[in-house]
DNA sequence: CATCTGACGACCG
DNA sequence: GCGGTCGCCAGAT
């Protein structure tokens, strides 16, 4: 996979929201490949507006070193997110929009969250 | 083409 | 609940 379409996902994720490094390859369908996600973080070019910060690992762990964690962790507050030990995602998880096909899902708007 | 490496994740003891 | 292993994927050597 390329890096194209981990971006193109990252970027969509909301202000103040989260979501894991497997869940963003769950979403590319390929399970399994959180590592590799985690690079592409990794290799995510400055100046693209890409929410880096917004991807946690599994749990809502940053699994960043020192000093880059603190760093994702002052950004993550600054949009509201209140970051302890972990990262509640059970509060500021997220997940994109999952293969909805067409019609069916427009009868009602089935809350996202 | 063979290996190693890394912002990961699920399991097991 | 914590730490060590093994399995994954894509890039770099």
């Amino acid at each position: 996979m390329s890096w194209e379409p981990v971006y193109r996902l990252v970027k969509k994720i909301p202000r103040g929201r989260v979501i894991t490094y497997g869940e963003v390859a769950k979403a590319l369908r390929t399970p399994g490949g959180a590592r590799a996600v985690g690079y592409a973080m990794a290799a995510t070019p400055p100046g693209r507006g890409i929410p880096w910060h917004r991807v946690l690992g599994a749990g809502g762990r940053i699994r960043l070193r020192e000093p880059y964690a603190a760093k994702q962790r002052r950004l993550l507050e600054t949009e509201g997110v209140v970051v302890g030990r972990v990262i509640d995602m059970k509060i500021y998880g997220w997940s994109f929009r999952r293969p909805q096909v067409k019609k069916a899902a427009k009868r009602k708007r089935r809350k996202t969250r």
